[in-house]
DNA sequence: CGGCTCATGTAACCAGTTACATGATTAG
DNA sequence: CTAATCATGTAACTGGTTACATGAGCCG
């Protein structure tokens, strides 16, 4: 269900069409909450047959058109009821975390390798995000650059430093699985001669 | 597919019927991987039907039977297959962090709700991890214990060494989102007068 | 005219969730 | 005898993944 969320919030921005949001998706929304195109515009298609968007066909060069969506009150109502809904505990459910618990099981050196790869991807992870992080902070992230047009500079500042915030809790959790797998070649080297 | 593996890891420790590892999943595996009752039964069928797992019925009562499975070895070559296999990185899909994105759209009063909810629930999770911490490092959690007494010394300094590993790599993200969250009530003290 | 981007999906599958179903055994 | 525990699931559904499918428009 989060998805129709993830894209509301999406829309509050500017409308768009599904194939603006899948490209901007990934730059925004997807940090927190990633989604592939081919369940995108299905869900695209129930969000307005329920209501929440309202779908607006566009010419699209000659005889084309394409559908801009756009949030419907109804949507925003539905929107505001998620985000005051309590959130279900979740569940633990990450393999890394599994496989480290039963490193005994595999060869010390696959057992670098897993962390190395693990490294490279978190630190990749932790510079777009900080990259990310600056954007909003300097207001030039394209997708919220585009909602503050619509805001007052009291509304533009809530919705600078929450986004802000839950980019930070993004870091912060980013160095903290740097900071366990740099343990976790210390473990390894410590139990396995060196 | 982690399933089939947190399942593999379990039976190491000892062999046991569905019902002994739904009841010890809960304590031991599920804090990395949790899966519910229903998931269990069919997927050790399934392990079973290719060959991971033993069936073999043990009477039960006057005429029952109960069906305890054991690892195979085939079952112990595709987890160690498995555990040096790279993990695909895990896509972001967090309803908290997007929620906390857009914490603007909400009544101040239901945000500091939410925060105080996470709070109790990553609290709660946090203990419960350090007590399990606690009764691996004395070798008294049950699951472990089992496990121990089938390796040597230098063996079950490996496999109590990497558990705790992990439970260190869970606590410290749970003291994370406990940062993130009281960072969260700062913010929104700071933005909406008080 | 050829290749990129814009545009919108479908189909088959797999994993996980929720709710329900049923019966035997054992402890008090 | 009754309640708790032991035992083992099925069914319907939701959400997410992977792979594929297709065509119009735009730029050089």
């Amino acid at each position: 269900m989060s998805l129709r969320y993830a894209l509301i919030a999406l829309l509050t921005g500017r409308p768009m069409t599904g194939y603006d949001i899948s490209k901007s998706f990934s730059s925004s929304v997807a940090h927190v909450w990633h989604a592939p195109d081919s369940q995108i515009y299905p869900e695209l298609n129930r969000m307005e047959r329920d209501g929440l968007l309202d779908a607006v066909e566009v010419p699209w060069g000659k005889k084309g058109t394409k559908k801009e969506y756009h949030v419907t009150d109804a949507g925003l109502a539905d929107f505001r009821r998620w985000m005051e809904s309590p959130l279900k505990p979740q569940r633990q459910r990450d393999p890394a975390y599994l496989k480290a618990a039963y490193y005994d099981f595999a060869d010390p050196e696959a057992v670098r390798e897993q962390l190395r790869r693990q490294q490279t991807y978190w630190e990749e992870h932790l510079a777009m995000l900080e990259r990310t992080r600056a954007t909003l902070l300097d207001r030039t992230h394209p997708t919220l650059a585009a909602r503050l047009t619509k805001l007052d500079e009291r509304e533009a500042e809530l919705a600078v430093r929450y986004k802000i915030y839950a980019y930070d809790g993004l870091i912060a959790r980013a160095r903290t699985e740097l900071a366990w797998i740099e343990d976790g070649f210390a473990l390894v080297d410590e139990l396995h001669d060196s």
